[in-house]
DNA sequence: TGCAATCCATACTCATGCGTATGGTACCGA
DNA sequence: TCGGTACCATACGCATGAGTATGGATTGCA
């Protein structure tokens, strides 16, 4: 509401735009993604835009790209980390549930999948994510059909119900009942 | 490519528009939905659009709740019909795997949820089918909680799977392996 | 201090897409 | 057959948002 909106108001870079951008479409969505929208949300105008970027489509690329860059390294990395493979399951599904922030981004371009650019990211995120969760389900003791196709119906669970959450609001759930619900899913999806 | 694509010629009601601006969304998601592009699709002009609807937002709500009588009921109706709890959800599953293209409308709304005429009809859509997987689930054993849990994880999974196929195409999985999936999903979700 | 390179503002053009105004044509009942 | 209603075409206005042209301001560096 006031002056701690415009930080400073120092001179930009392109990776500012870019990380405006993600911000943008993290609360947005990629269709709200307009560089005057973005350029007042800065306080510049589009003659810095133009500077940076050749394009609108430029920046939405180096977005993505700096998106899947950032990556979710430090979970897969924490994960395998750990000793007892049995473990490592309940302790992934607990942690994604926890922390939401950075499955924002993710959820936006769920919904932005008929647009050309960020198809590729996404396949390439969710594949290396799927083949994750296969290898989890492996060293669980699932043979490498079920590990397959449990890494699938998990996957395809977590698209969901970012979705039905996020986006949709559905019977706003209470805190208590989405740790149930994560139990749940962990009793559910996890080999005995 | 020649004439068939205009069958006939005759004149247009409200019921051709909603059906069209249906199929567009279908194949196009909902921002695509454009009064002109729908015109030139049925062979006339935007004239005879603004005849018919006040606005193109009108058309969407009508559309949109066109879709949502449509509804679902059959599959409902036939399923609750049976008379062996335990062999509903088997069914259930199947049915709704092979029966792709009334779910085409639905994966579009999933990527429009931003827009604020489309969530009110989601939710209730979606409401209604979870507390029809609800029921299901108690009446297969499940304890009320437990139900709940279950029902959202598999409509989770449903929601996930239309997004993760048909928008996003991940590695193409072949009909066999499809197939695979679903008796997996069968044996994971089902009480046993 | 001065001069480049970098960064930004202002003022345009142009395309798209919604909505309106108005006149024309097809069909239907009296 | 004739008038009125239902349906459609054409030609606009108008807002939005991308991209361009050009000049001004600011910074690093010699």
């Amino acid at each position: 509401m006031n002056a701690s909106a415009k930080p400073e108001r120092t001179r930009l870079s392109a990776e500012d735009w870019e990380d405006a951008a993600l911000r943008l479409i993290a609360d947005q969505g990629v269709g709200a993604l307009a560089v005057e929208a973005l350029a007042r949300q800065l306080g510049v105008t589009k003659g810095s835009f133009y500077w940076h970027f050749r394009t609108r489509e430029a920046l939405l690329q180096a977005a993505l790209e700096r998106w899947e860059q950032y990556g979710e390294k430090e979970v897969i990395s924490q994960i395998e980390a750990m000793p007892d493979p049995r473990a490592r399951l309940p302790e992934l599904f607990r942690r994604v549930a926890h922390e939401i922030a950075p499955h924002r981004v993710y959820a936006a371009l769920l919904k932005a999948l008929d647009h050309p650019q960020v198809v590729p990211v996404m396949a390439r995120v969710s594949q290396r994510r799927m083949e994750f969760l296969t290898t989890i389900y492996s060293e669980a003791g699932l043979s490498p059909d079920e590990a397959l196709n449990r890494a699938r119906l998990t996957y395809a669970a977590y698209v969901g119900f970012l979705q039905l959450n996020f986006t949709l609001g559905l019977p706003r759930i209470s805190h208590d009942e989405f740790d149930a619900y994560v139990e749940h899913m962990i009793r559910t999806l996890t080999p005995a």
